[in-house]
Parts: structure tokens; sequence; C-alpha cells
DNA sequence: CTGTTAGCGCTTTCAT
DNA sequence: ATGAAAGCGCTAACAG
């Protein structure tokens, strides 16, 4: 039925032990017995069982990802970079999403720690003693978030909005909402507006805020947020950009689609995936010691305004 | 280090056979023994090795799904479902995405293959033969691909446009162009255009070809080329839907957020991981062995019309 | 009902 | 450079 070392190693005239180094160290073996092994290897379609081999050597061969909502296209833009990075490296990826929830979330990480040899954690709603917790027993590293002591990759989503601020003031801007936001410009009045849910009924509702305010910009906290706003506009008759410019977050899909298209900042999600897989590896790679330089990396990856349709100059 | 059955047993003066037995068939030993086991397994915080575990049972308690691509939340949204139904039945899962290419997507199959008990493949672009080959050696579910002897889940596409041919009837429509099909209807006069790119610029190009046939409705063939053929016919001034209705297919988020809001076909995204995931399971629980009636199940799921702003009663 | 024993398929000393 | 043998942590006969 399945085939095994042994199978390899009869066919091979070789030990068990032989075929075993002809795979994972194959400078300790000769290389003419090598060549033999690697042959009868493969016309048994032999591949070594990765748990019995893990039962020994004490790793998987296998990463978990943990998401917030698999149907968040955030979340999956990193994960597919996960996935690919791992692939890479020859693991495998375990995922679970916690639909939000801290306490599924603790479960999800306690019961794939046993399967995994280091974990992704995405915007992690856990709490810092919890993830430390976590840390100490397993290789972790956080997207999203921060924690001394821990591998992270972050988005530089204040230096996005700084792009943003820029990129008004350019346009002549000098009043500007800013949805759930709590930031701040010199050389801008910024109103900040919120909080509202992070959806599109937040963006109808926001809309509205923003008008009385008297600003000529809305910086929204997120595209899905930001087609809201735009959507009320519309309604009201308030033109965009001539009247109005709106901005969003993320570059989703439809931000290209949207009439206009909107202008928004686009957020690095493969290179968030594929640098905390590869910091994962690495640390992996390295056993379970320290950090090369002493100090936890950490990455934070830079975003960028991507303009589009939805901003245009203040009306003279 | 890491805690072992052994630790339990000797904590609760049994042998690892007791231990063993009152974890994975409580009935097998006396209600005190397992209590004591139970009490010193919680105690120590074992939890046993799955990897040893499988060794030995030849089962993993994984199970795997592949995509053609994990950014395509038409995937994700299954990805979703097959997750938490495996999750409900104690089985971890295994994501892999192709990227649309059948070779990777053979290797990953055959990769997975050594650590699942079961695949999922969605939209396979397998050949065949390939897959009744890879069904002779893993538990295989088939998602929107039927093969004989391959249990499968279906979503009812052509019961969606034959819903959408109904509601266009229903609103006086008698000559409608379809992206991308071939199908035909009895009351309506339909124009079969394409193939084009299932993508937003594909539907800007079908846009024109659709006008110059002179239909009143285009039938898109999903909500992506809708919004194309929405943005291209707002280009040329023709009013959605006074002068032309259009329809999408997936119901994915951004449809209701269109201007005018799109009509489409929701796709039983969930249900189908959900259908998917529980076959499997099924299967996987029932051993080696055939199926339960003779032949490999094989599930059509409904699709559902819902109409929003982008069809209208034709002018009269 | 419980304990003893023999492996699952593999890697890794330890000899040779 | 290669082989023999000892397990990794667990379950499944087989006795008792």
């Amino acid at each position: 039925m399945t085939i095994t070392i042994r199978d390899v190693a009869r066919k091979a005239h070789v030990s068990v032990a032989t075929v075993s180094r002809a795979l994972s160290s194959p400078d300790l073996v000769r290389p003419d017995t090598r060549s033999r092994v690697l042959t009868a290897a493969t016309e048994l379609g032999y591949h070594p069982n990765r748990a019995a081999r893990g039962l020994i050597t004490g790793k998987t061969g296998n990463i978990g990802i943990v998401v917030p909502d698999l149907d968040n296209p955030f979340f999956t833009g990193v994960l597919k970079a996960v996935r690919a990075r791992a692939a890479q490296a020859d693991y495998a990826v375990f995922v679970a999403d916690s639909d939000d929830d801290p306490t599924a979330e603790a479960k999800l990480v306690q019961a794939m720690a046993k399967q995994v040899d280091g974990l992704v954690l995405c915007s992690p709603g856990l709490t810092d003693e919890h993830l430390a917790e976590t840390a100490g027993s397993t290789s972790l590293v956080l997207l999203n978030h921060e924690l001394a002591g821990v591998p992270s990759t972050v988005m530089d989503r204040r230096g996005g909005v700084e792009q943003v601020f820029a990129h008004l003031v350019a346009l002549g801007h000098r009043r500007v909402a800013v949805l759930n936001g709590t930031d701040r410009c010199a050389a801008l009045d910024v109103v900040n507006l919120g909080p509202f849910a992070p959806r599109y009924e937040g963006g109808l509702h926001a809309a509205d805020l923003a008008l009385a305010a008297g600003v000529t910009a809305i910086v929204a906290y997120n595209d899905v947020m930001a087609l809201g706003v735009m959507a009320r506009l519309r309604d009201r008759g308030v033109g965009v950009p001539d009247e109005v410019s709106v901005t969003g977050f993320d570059d989703l899909a439809y931000a290209s689609l949207a009439t206009p298209a909107l202008t928004t900042v686009g957020m690095p999600l493969a290179a968030a995936g594929r640098t905390a897989a590869g910091m994962l590896v690495e640390r992996m790679e390295l056993g379970g010691g320290g950090f090369v330089g002493g100090e936890a990396p950490r990455v934070v990856l830079p975003t960028q305004i991507i303009i589009r349709g939805s901003t245009g100059p203040v009306r003279g």
C-alpha cells in the first residue's frame, strides 16, 4: 500500500539509515550510493512521511496563520503571500479564522500550536499577556501589532495618512474631515469625526456630519466607508471631486472600479505576508534561541497613496 | 519539556494504555480510573501528539483545500465555510492556492495528499484522468466540477441564468445579450456574445457589442464584468436601467454598492463549503470503503437571483 | 477493566 | 561511508 523507507532500502540494497541520509544529508553518503538510492526512491514514488519525521525531529514542517476574517480581502491578501513564502521554504500552512472573537482566537492558537513550528497572527485580538505567553512556547510573528520581544510586521498606516494630507494640501484643501481618526497636520485644519462603523453604512452616516463641518475633503477610514461617503454625497447632489474630495484606505479591488475611481492608500498586503512568513521561517531555521541581533525584528512596511478621480483641486 | 502520555500515566498511577483508552475510548475504562486520568491530564496540561497518533492510526486529523486563487472572494467564501465545518469535526485545514496553474495544482495535491485524510478541490483545473487517479488514493470532494465516482458539490449556475431570464421576461424584455454564455430561452431572443475576459475590461469591451446587437438587457458572466458593462454604458450616456438593464453573477460585496445597485445571482458559497466539507468528513469517518448508497454523492446547490436597481422594465 | 508488548516510519547515535 | 539498533509518542492487539 503505502511505500516506506524500507522499500527503498531494499530496492537500493542499502540500509534504511543510508536512505535517510541520502535524502536529508546528501554529503554523508558516497555519490554513487546516493544516486542509487535516489533512483530507487523515484522509481517507487517514495515520499518520506512527515509525521514520522516530525516525531523524531520535533518539527512538523507546518506553519499556522490565524486571521480575524477569511472573508476580508485584506487578510486573504496577506494569507496568499504567507502561503507562497511558506511553500518556498517547504512549509505547508494551516489556516484558521477567529471571526473577530478573541476567545475563539485563543482556542485556535492553542490548538494549532501543537501541530506547527510557528504561527503568524494577523491583527491579533488577544491580550498582550496572552500573546507574550504564547510567544514563550511557539515561534510567533505578529502582523499589524507590536509587542516587546515578539517579531512583527506592520503596515505604515500613519505614513499613508500623511501622504493623503500632503496630497490634499497640494490641491489647495485647508479643512478636511478624518473619519475614525485622531490625526493632526500642521498645514491643515483637521476635523476628527467618529467613530463610525467601518462599513458602508458608516460612510453614509459620516458624510452628512462631514458636510456640516464645512470641509472640502473627507478622509475615510477605509475604502468601503469611502464608497458609502460617495454614495451619500451623490444622493445629496454634492459633486465628487468638484465640491468635495474623498479618499479611502486599503485599495481593495473595487476602489478603482468606483465612479469616480477612488483615491486611496495601497497597503502592502503581499509584502507584509511575505515578510511575516519570512521572519517566521528564519526564526524557525535558527532554532529556539534568541534573535540574530538580540532584538526581535520589527519591520514597518510603507504604504502608498494611489491617486485617482475622487480627489481634485479646491474650487477657486 | 514536552509532556507525554507517560507523564500522565505516572501521575495517575496507571499504564499508558489506560491513559490512551481513557482519552479515545472512554467506555473502555472504569469511570473512576478515567476521571483520575482526566484530572492528571488536565493538571499537566497534556494534549496528545497528533503526529504520533497519526503514525499508528494512519489518519492525520487534517483536511486540505486547494483553490485557484486566494485573492478571489468567491473561493475564500467557500474556504471560510469549509474551515468552519472541518473544525466542528475536529479537523484542521491546510490551504493551498494554485494560482490557476494546473501544473502547480497537481504538485500541491500530491504534496498535500501525504498529510491529510481528505481533500476539497475547488474548480479543479486538473484533467479528469488525473482527478480520478488522485481519487483512488485519497478521499476527494470536488467543488463545481463533476466526475463519475467522485463526490461533488456544485452551484447551480444554469438555474441562476434561468431566474435571470424569467425576471427579464417579466420586465418585458424580448432580446437580451448573454456574455460568455451558450444559453437559450424559449421566451427570449438571446444573443450569446464572447468569450470576453471575465474581468472589468471584458465588460467594457462587451458593452459596445451588446448595444450594437440591439438588446435591451445584458446578462454579464459575473459581477466584475457587469460593473465594466455599466461603466461603459454610463460613458456612452446610456441609462441603466432606463435604456438597458444589466445583471451580474456571484453577488460579491460590491454588487450592492454599485450605482445603480446590481441585480445579480447569489451563489451559495457558505453552503457549498459546508456541504463539501461535510461530505468529506462523512466519507472519512466511514473509512475507505464505497459510498453509502453505492453511488458517489452529488449535491447541486440552488442559486438565488437578487433583484436590485440595475434591472427595470423595458421602456414602452 | 487494565497492563505488557509490539510496532507506525523515520532519524540518529554508536559501532564498524 | 555504511549498518544495527534505539527510540520519538502513541495505539492496538493480546493477555490476564
